[in-house]
RNA sequence: UCGCGGGUAGUUCAACUGGCAGAACACCAGACUUUGGAUCUGGGGGUUGCAGGUUCGAGCCCUGCCCCGCGAACCA
């Protein structure tokens, strides 16, 4: 058996820089002690009743992780014993979106709806050893006999049952002799624990619903409770984690498996922190309300935190990958920055993605001592952080498309670019100087009219002499127009929903902005679905995987001037 | 009300068995720069929830209190 171990100790003397978490430290020394023979068996195991989002990529990188660090295997399996909520469209988006992350699961996609069988045959089990009982109350009558907080629960009239009788009735349930609800299985644990969950929980309830994967074969279906643990003892699960909601649960997860007198050594369940981000929501409800609404354009629209829409948005995998292994596992309820996690995307995409040029708000440029007519090609440094990349043509003339906000028709404290008088480099291009601004009634900058140096070609001139900014440009004759997406934090409450606020009444207004006419370089003419690039000096952005004639703004570039503005309105 | 879990920098996490409270992100400054990007260097930031106790020494152990999260589905 293969276990190999991330580096934890550090040098006598040194700071330890490698820091393990509560739950690696577990599996460390499980391994080392011999439990489970040293093997280690994770997975992941969603409810395919909804779409995954970020919350549930800290549960699947977590998981897969781990087991690939101790040479274990982790597998995929469908959490499906509610038939009423559960699609096959939602099996089939989990698959794709475990893909997309870059993880590959130990075998093929596994059921708790295979284990139905052995599952129920422990449940008879259970009742030959008088330790679950039928009891025929309604919903509500149990739930009012469990009790409260620090008060006692009541025992049902039918507890003690014989385990004849019980068995009778279950496998009377099993055939389908009982209408839904009117009888479930129980366990016969203690109505005086602390611990609800041990207050006989239910462990079977009759619903004829149909199931997609075993049709209607079955009119009874196991609880969570009943079939999680079992499914992680069939498959050979070693280290079932989850998270905090489950803590309470983990009793229960002892006992049940207790009863089952495996010949080997039984799963454990650690729980951890899920993650939460700030100015998102991770709650299934919601997400559903926000698409039903229209809020959005369906799951997979970039301001949703799931990953289709993340994928859309133009988040690479890797950067996700990294942000979950940075902020570890803990038990404390945490709200992490989102800027975090788009630092990291940010990390990525520096490393990763072409440079191009893209005017979003443009205004013309003319060059009045330009050749008239002239047209000539620069190259141009497709990545400075991988010469591999290499470089491109682009063509240069006399009228530019450049960004409004790279002109002033004054100039400004701390402002660099564009003013009368004040001299900028266009990427790539030649020196400009800015010799006239023209604005419109509002003070707007429309145009302006610049003269160049015909030294400066490339970037650079013979007398050496420096300017303060480098701004970006499309020639107007060759540019691309296209439609560019910016989108905004979604809602503008940091905890869209916390202490019983309303999360729609913070969404917010300008999430999305159209940017139709935009002029792009020829170049983005032929970028491939979902394809990240870096609009010089702008943002990352990614082509639409569906359309990439439309393009998004997966984060914008660190904004030096930006925060300049921030800090003197103040 | 009861049970479980948690509380260390603005945020998220470290601090091995009780031994100088650190890192990342964010922020600020400088260097460098054909992206106000990236990169590099440095800086500000802390009553370790509160009070007491044990100890030569407490973030860590003990007692009491406070605050936060989760928990009484035939959901997962």
């Amino acid at each position: 058996m293969v276990t190999q171990r991330r580096p934890q100790i550090a040098r006598d003397g040194e700071p330890s820089t490698s820091a393990v978490d509560f739950v690696r430290a577990k599996v460390i020394a499980d391994t080392e002690s011999g439990k489970f023979g040293g093997r280690v068996q994770t997975r992941f195991p969603p409810e395919p009743n909804g779409y995954l989002h970020i919350g549930h990529a800290k549960a699947i990188c977590t998981n897969f992780a781990i087991a690939a660090e101790f040479g274990g295997t982790c597998n995929l399996r469908m959490d499906d014993t509610n038939p009423e909520t559960e699609e096959k469209e939602f099996v089939e988006s989990i698959e794709a979106d475990l893909a997309w992350l870059g993880f590959t699961r130990s075998g093929p996609t596994l059921y708790a709806s295979d284990y139905f069988g052995q599952i129920y045959a422990w449940a008879e089990d259970l009742v030959t050893k008088g330790q679950a009982y039928v009891d025929d109350q309604d919903a509500e009558t149990i739930s009012a006999q469990r009790g409260g907080f620090g008060q006692p629960g009541v025992e049902s009239p039918y507890r003690n049952r014989t385990p004849e009788e019980n068995l009778d009735l279950l496998r009377r349930m099993k055939a389908g002799e009982f209408p839904d609800g009117a009888r479930v299985l129980r366990a016969k644990i203690d109505m005086q624990a602390e611990n609800m969950w041990l207050r006989d929980p239910v462990l079977y309830r009759i619903r004829r619903t149909h199931h997609v994967r075993t049709g209607d074969e079955w009119v009874i279906y196991p609880m969570y409770d009943w079939a999680h643990g079992q499914s992680d003892a069939i498959e050979g699960v070693t280290h079932s984690l989850c998270t905090l909601e489950f803590s309470d649960h983990r009793a229960l997860y002892d006992w049940c498996l207790e009863q089952l007198d495996l010949p080997f050594e039984k799963p454990e369940q650690t729980e951890f922190a899920r993650l939460n981000l700030t100015y998102t929501m991770m709650s299934k409800r919601l997400l559903r309300g926000l698409v039903e609404e229209g809020h959005v354009d369906g799951w997979s629209d970039p301001r949703m935190p799931t990953l289709q829409g993340l994928r859309r948005l133009g988040y690479p995998p890797a950067a996700i990958r990294a942000f979950v292994e940075h902020i570890g596992l803990a038990r404390t309820n945490s709200l992490h920055d989102i800027e975090l996690l788009e630092s990291f995307v940010r990390t990525e995409l520096n490393r990763t993605s072409l440079r191009r040029m893209a005017v979003l708000d443009p205004v013309k440029l003319v060059i009045t001592n330009w050749p008239e007519g002239e047209q000539v090609m620069l190259e141009a440094v497709n990545n400075p952080e991988d010469p591999s990349a290499g470089t491109r043509l682009v063509p240069f003339t006399g009228e530019l498309w450049i960004e409004r906000d790279d002109v002033k028709p004054a100039p400004e404290p701390k402002y660099y670019r564009l003013f009368p008088g004040n001299e900028v480099r266009l990427r790539a291009g030649f020196y400009v100087t800015a010799q006239e601004v023209l604005t419109d009634g509002d003070g707007r900058v429309t145009e302006v009219h610049c003269t160049y140096d015909p030294e400066s070609a490339g970037g650079t001139t013979p007398d050496g002499r420096k300017v303060k900014s480098t701004i970006h440009w499309v020639s107007a004759a060759h540019a691309v127009e296209r439609t560019v997406y910016l989108y905004n934090r979604l809602f503008t409450d940091p905890s869209p929903g916390a202490d019983g606020r309303d999360p729609m009444e913070s969404l917010n207004p300008e999430s999305r902005v159209a940017m139709p006419g935009a002029k792009l370089e020829g170049a983005l003419a032929d970028v491939t679905p979902g394809q990240a690039v870096q609009f010089e000096r702008l943002g990352y952005f990614a082509a639409d995987v569906d359309d990439p004639s439309v393009f998004h703004r997966t984060v914008g570039l660190r904004d030096e001037w930006a925060n300049i503005q921030k800090r003197t309105s103040r």
